[in-house]
DNA sequence: CCCCAAGAGTTGATACGTCAACTCTAGCCT
DNA sequence: AGGCTAGAGTTGACGTATCAACTCTTGGGG
């Protein structure tokens, strides 16, 4: 495992800046068209049919404790509804409102020229394909799950 | 501004998640081998010289008050002292402890092992530079400064 | 039938980033 | 000199992420 070198950590800190930048950037955009977060948007896109919280975190990848503080909060807004099972009135499930799946059409257009113009514009395809076979390389070796 | 395609889509979903999934993963790494986060190894790293805080903020590309709230939890560590800036009395300045400067050599050493083995090793050449340059275009694209 | 172990979900504590509002001081203007 | 303004820095409120501890229900053993 040899030590980082100067340009080692030259082309890290490119691209973790270059990183920031772009998620800030995403971020403000979606704030202002939307008045959304880009974890809200996560939900209301992977929320197309009703679900339990387990099942949801799976699909995002993230912990059950940060859907459940998010859903609490996206609950206030009415954007998701905390429903019942139906099967055997069992556990809780979720679903979006009418409200959270109007938001949902809109903000993905918004969202997604946002993208187009802010990152896939800036981009050839030689980039593009380089980048994509990295970053399936590196969700393998992390989780390959 | 052409729509997002699917495969628009799915370029941007992967690579958001090989993202998600090495920050993620170096930060957990820092926490475990040096009891810091990322951005407080940023602090210990740029901060090698006495500095204003609003030196620091530049220098890190961050908010005066986001430097201000981290310094302050620093300083409660040991980390980092808010001193004087001496030239007549002025103002404050801030510099690291000799704790500091020491966790800022180790992390160094940890956190470059840490990115060589999750990253670095699983990048060709020929994706490093299609990366770099797209980062240096993405950089100068969203913030010109 | 009662208890308890496992799984799902929630909650609380703590840390972090952002925005806006605030304080303090130095330099300038008259 | 008196007061105003600009810049530096801090603070508070809020939304958010993580971890651990907690509740609730269900299904199994005795």
């Amino acid at each position: 495992m040899a030590e980082m070198s100067p340009e080692d950590w030259a082309f890290w800190d490119t691209w973790m800046r270059a990183q920031r930048l772009v998620l800030r950037e995403l971020d403000r955009g979606l704030q202002r068209d939307c008045g959304i977060s880009k974890a809200e948007f996560s939900v209301l896109v992977t929320l197309r049919r009703p679900m339990r919280v387990g099942e949801l975190a799976d699909a995002l990848g993230w912990e059950k404790s940060r859907v459940s503080h998010l859903l609490t909060r996206m609950e206030k807004r009415g954007l998701v509804a905390r429903t019942e099972d139906g099967a055997g009135g069992r556990r809780t499930g979720i679903e979006l409102t009418t409200e959270g799946r109007r938001l949902a059409g809109s903000a993905t257009r918004a969202h997604g020229a946002n993208i187009r113009r802010t990152v896939l514009d800036a981009l050839t395809g030689e980039q593009a394909a380089a980048i994509r076979s990295w970053s399936e390389e590196l969700v393998d070796r992390i989780d390959p799950a």
